[in-house]
Parts: structure tokens; sequence; C-alpha cells
DNA sequence: AACCAGGTCTCGA
DNA sequence: TCGAGACCTGGT
């Protein structure tokens, strides 16, 4: 299957999702409620799924002009680096409601335990998918059996995300109205929801929102501006100054530094990704 | 044994 | 609008 120049380690392994695993070369991961299998053959991808075909091209944004993006994004020689030596790492269009309650736990908290908790809700709540593998579960699935939300280890995120699948299940957020939206609209009505702050919304926006020109500021990526820009101050004032300099695609921007940061901080190991 | 982690919330200036 | 503190819990 083609789905654009990409590259599967750094697209599926960049952080942008935290549910897909490698092993002896095979991605697996659940799309839409969908096993789903992925193996790079050089530029092409060999898939195995149920999935559509056209969810899966545009689950990895197949669309994307992904060249011209990067060219549009390397403005200074630090990113033309990391586009370079990243080369094929795709944004990728993400559930909104996966994305929104992933991140509403991924707050304040390391990436193993982010992983270990979607995990448990998976598998507290999920559906079967397969492979050994639960889908993330439905709003209504959590809504069913909320007292079993105690035991995933959410800690102080638990209340947020549970108020979170009842206030998505009761339909009073519109994922296509802040989809259809400008990014500033976007971000300005999600952070009036409980659990969803300026960083969380923008990852919302850019992961699953189209809202490209969303620049997700955690404390790497503020570390990094700072050292490499010179850009400090509020969440705002960092924010603006990514969308001056980065333009447009500034959210692809955002993940190949984040990328670059994650690196840093990786323990080498058999299966790097 | 502390310290820290893909932040958010609350409160005071 | 902005900065300071508190905050569940499991890694490191």
């Amino acid at each position: 299957m083609d789905l654009g120049a990409i590259d599967l380690d750094h697209t599926l392994g960049c952080g942008q999702v935290f549910r897909w695993r490698k092993e002896g070369g095979l991605w697996t991961g659940v799309v839409d409620g969908h096993l789903v299998r992925l193996r790079q053959k050089g530029k092409r991808i060999d898939a195995e799924t149920e999935l559509p075909e056209g969810r899966l091209r545009s689950y990895f944004r197949a669309d994307d002009d992904l060249e011209a993006i990067l060219k549009e994004i390397s403005r200074d020689a630090y990113v033309r680096r990391l586009v370079d030596r990243y080369r094929g790492l795709r944004l990728i269009r993400q559930d909104p409601w996966e994305c929104s309650a992933s991140f509403i736990l991924a707050t304040y908290s390391n990436i193993p335990r982010i992983k270990m908790m979607i995990e448990r809700v998976c598998t507290s709540f999920g559906t079967d998918a397969g492979g050994g593998v639960f889908a993330f579960p439905r709003p209504e699935q959590i809504i069913e059996n909320e007292p079993g939300a105690e035991n995933c280890g959410l800690g102080f995120r638990c209340g947020r995300f549970v108020a979170f699948a009842r206030q998505v299940e009761a339909k009073q957020v519109d994922f296509d109205d802040l989809r259809a939206a400008g990014y500033q609209d976007a971000h300005a009505r999600l952070v009036e929801l409980e659990g969803i702050g300026d960083k969380v919304a923008d990852c919302i926006a850019v992961f699953s929102l189209d809202h490209l020109d969303a620049f997700p500021i955690d404390v790497r990526i503020k570390r990094a501006l700072a050292e490499r820009y010179g850009a400090s101050g509020s969440y705002r004032r960092v924010s603006e100054f990514a969308r001056r300099h980065f333009g447009r695609y500034c959210g692809y921007s955002q993940e190949y530094i984040y990328y670059a940061e994650d690196m840093k901080n990786r323990k080498p190991g058999p299966e790097q990704a």
C-alpha cells in the first residue's frame, strides 16, 4: 500500500500516539476498533487489517504533501537538520475522542506510566480487537461501568477522564464543529472543558482535528525553544512565536522537535523505535 | 531516597 | 494576563 512518503518507525514511535507496538518489524495497533498490522517494505507498507483502506490512508494523512510541508517548516538550520534526520515522520489523524481522552490522561506524568494507564483503561472498558489487543473504549463503555475507572491508577486524572467521557457521550462536545472551526476558535472552546488546558487543547487540535497550525508546548518543547530561539515566557507568548516562526504547518515542526528532544532521553534497546 | 514526569486548576497581584 | 503551589503515582 502507498501511504505517501512515510517512515513507520518515526511516525508511530515519535510520541504522537501511545498504543502502537513494534515486534520483530511488525507494528500492531488499533484504529477505530480494528486491529491493524503494518510492516515497512521500503517505500511501501504491507497492511493486514479489516479497516477500510480509505480510513487507513486518512489516519496516516496520506494526502498531505509531506515534501511541501517539510519545505515550508524548514526555516532554520535546526529544523532543517531534524527534517533531514527524521524524514518520513508524518503527523497522524487520530480519532478525536481517543486522542482527547489519552492526552487528558497524559498530564503531569511520564511516558511509561501514560502507556500503562491507557492500557488499563483499554483492558478494563474496551472491546477485544483480537491479537491480544483491546480497542480504546467508547465513551458509553466507560459510563456503563464508571466505578471501574478507580482501578486504573489514573490518580487525580480519574475524575477528569470520566467527566470528559460523560460530556462526549452527552454530545456536549462536537468534534466536527471543532474541526470545522479555525484553530484559535477550536482552542478557545477546548480549554473550557475540565482537564483540558492550553497544551492538551493543542495536542487534540493538531493530532485529531486537522489544525496543523496548533503547536503543543510541553516542558521539552519549551526548553528547546528557549535554548534554540530564546523564546520564553507564557504559553501564549511562546505559542505565538512558534506560529510566527514556523508558519501554518508549525504543528509538523513541533513533532520533529519533540521527537528529537525525546530521543536524547531514550535508552538504547533492541527495539529502538 | 528523593526527584521528576507530553499540565491543569486555583488564587492573588 | 501571568506566575506560584499543590497534585496521584510509578519510573529512574
